[in-house]
DNA sequence: CGCAAAAAACATGCATGCACTTTCTCGGCC
DNA sequence: GGCCGAGAAAGTGCATGCATGTTTTTTGCG
């Protein structure tokens, strides 16, 4: 009944179709941390039995987008600001083996895919945020690629959507002017085969983003009601701040929608 | 990813279970690489339904230890030389990470733990190769682990097991007597403080760990028998090929663990 | 009117059944 | 004798059913 649309290309990966949109939507804010997911709501959504969307799940779940409880419906993770901090400081090592090993490395056709992308991030600016901030997170993900090492492709992916979960949720209003300018930087540094400059510019770049988004570890900008009434609620505040994480999500299946 | 979710002590986490056990066995050698995992013999072995044992491969082909291809069995994974490499690249990056982050900042207890971990490791050095390498590789998590950084935890665990993996194919008898010395230097930095003598014995470390076992590209041991006896192409090779061959995939691909 | 306990609705955990694909095997053919 | 193809066997892909646990609604009571 739903979709086979398109059936007559490679989608014979169910779980795979599944989990790219459901990482798009969330990278997209289409659906906010704390978000339920439903199996049996993404299965009719995606024309697919609960199995699959089970399995899907589990997969997001390995990739710490979204949070499984036993028994309980999956929701869209909600990372702690001490996760967010960790995150960031693994993806900047992780970011730096990808500058070590494309200094100078870079063909033609490379410069010019990295150079395009950065246009389209421009070009996108002053659309919607969302669109903007997947963007600049597929800009660091497209490097990643071109390491051709698939173990950093995964994992700096993998960060990076994490990374970029978490800005939703800490950041205000993005401000992408200085990101496209620092990509723009990233890649000369590359193309001229400057290592070490390409290293701390990317350093660089990663932390100013990490430090515009992570300035103060709380304020989710409220979701929930119980989530921001919780360090209030109680009387030991400090033990509620450091379990910020603490979801009591009440909000609407986004996915079940119409 | 080990834990999508922490499960992992709860006895009614199945999945969990399976796959614990099957990465110890894999960390053993107990499964080789190439060794067929088909889920009817797995879920049979572990007392639940196919469901579950394909649930569990999943999870482990997420981290990379078995390779999933549609509609055939699934096999431990057989890393190619090139991934071996770049695996260790990455993990050099993230244990410079935990290097830093523990260096001086580890009580009293966590050094015993540290210390009596590794007095562990000396004391099975007269056993099975097989214990041994598994005990280095845990010491490894165990320091990964003191960070109190799920992400990074989750990383270089997952690292450290698809190092594991790729050790057993290539290395020659596991010699740990050098493991043993380096891991207490390491210890002994991290006690003092000194985060860049930590950083660079750890490189060291790692990447003489590496150098030990990546010396040749070639090489995979004993998997698939057509590829070795390629060469040799005598009349015999159909004997030699049915005798392994096939008694792995059919009773022993489950696991007696611990 | 508020609150608590019971029950209905809802969702997941897991096993099993059926269809389809791959692999193995055996008998026919060159 | 060796190669090849049809059928059988084995295995996965996926949906559905039932049991169990969770959330919400309803109902009874102070």
């Amino acid at each position: 009944m739903a979709r086979e649309d398109d059936e007559s290309r490679k989608s014979a990966d169910k779980v795979g179709t599944i989990c790219r949109a459901l990482r798009r939507a969330i990278l997209e804010q289409a659906l906010e941390p704390g978000a339920k997911l439903p199996e049996d709501a993404l299965g009719e959504r995606f024309g697919v039995s609960r199995t699959i969307a089970r399995h899907a799940l589990g997969q997001l779940a390995a990739e710490g987008l979204v949070e499984l409880r036993r028994n309980r419906i999956a929701v869209v993770a909600t990372p702690s600001w001490r996760d967010a901090r960790d995150a960031f400081d693994v993806r900047i090592e992780l970011e730096r083996l990808v500058m070590r090993q494309l200094a100078g490395r870079l063909g033609k056709a490379q410069i010019a895919a990295l150079t395009a992308h950065v246009d389209a991030e421009e070009a996108a600016a002053a659309g919607p945020d969302a669109v903007s901030i997947r963007l600049a997170t597929e800009f660091h993900i497209l490097l990643a690629t071109m390491t051709e090492s698939p173990i950093l492709i995964r994992y700096v992916s993998e960060i990076a959507y994490r990374c970029c979960l978490t800005l939703s949720l800490f950041s205000r209003p993005h401000s992408s002017e200085c990101g496209v300018s620092e990509h723009r930087g990233v890649i000369a540094a590359l193309a001229s085969g400057d290592a070490e400059v390409a290293i701390g510019l990317m350093h660089e770049h990663l932390e100013s983003v990490a430090s515009r988004a992570l300035v103060a570890p709380g304020k989710p900008r409220g979701r929930d009601i119980m989530d921001i009434l919780a360090p209030y609620a109680s009387p030991d505040a400090a033990a509620a701040r450091r379990d910020s994480a603490g979801d009591r999500s009440a909000g609407r299946a986004s996915v079940d929608a119409e």
